[in-house]
DNA sequence: TTGACAGGCAACTAAAAGGTTGCATATTGT
DNA sequence: ACAATATGCAACCTTTTAGTTGCCTGTCAA
């Protein structure tokens, strides 16, 4: 799971989820189109990088390189990850509440 | 939101968001004792990390801090973020599917 | 079959991240 | 008042990360 919020922590890398998301399956030079005044190796870098995280799946075909976004990882995060905070959300929030008007005592 | 994603990113600080979710309202150096082998110091410098990105909030009673759990920047994520994934899931998953199974046409 | 196109690999650089040590400052209990 | 406690600040070091350039390999189409 650390490789996935890893992968997250990049603008760059969240851009190319939102592109994949909207058109599905496109080649590197498709997506480096969506990252102008990069390289298309670095793309290619952050392509690795959300593919060892699980977040996408790369197909060959041909001469070319078809990527599909994988949702499992971010619906795991959602559920197990997020979900917990979500449970103590209301707590927490007027707890902080509480604690702000402490303050000036 | 970028600020949030980096945040998240590192082990100790999402280990530090489960020690204040456990135990709301801790110093820093109750904190320390969550994270062995770490300084003082390092804890902190990751606490202002974790303040910068709005994930908790501090509060100087004296001479110590108390930090509390802030969790509208994860339900923000939750929502406007993972959202808009979870919305194409399905889609994405047949699609993926799909892809794998012509892969050896 | 050869040139153009899609992508991969490797070495290198610059900047950011994570961590440490050492010292300074403010608060509290005796 | 003063020693102990709780935290802050700054300089420094090391590793990781994001990006580049240059070159190599495989595939398709004329």
């Amino acid at each position: 799971m650390d490789l996935v919020f890893k992968a997250l922590a990049d603008e760059s890398r969240r851009l190319l989820l939102d592109r994949l998301r909207a058109d599905n399956g496109q080649t590197l030079n498709q997506l480096c189109a969506g990252l102008p005044g990069m390289t298309r190796q670095a793309v290619s870098k952050h392509l690795v990088i959300l593919e060892e995280a699980n977040l996408i799946a790369a197909i060959k075909r041909g001469r070319e390189k078809l990527h599909y976004l994988n949702p499992v990882p971010i619906h795991e995060i959602a559920e197990r990850w997020i979900g917990k905070f979500e449970r103590s959300r209301l707590d927490a929030l007027s707890q902080l509440k509480q604690a702000l008007e402490r303050r000036d005592e």
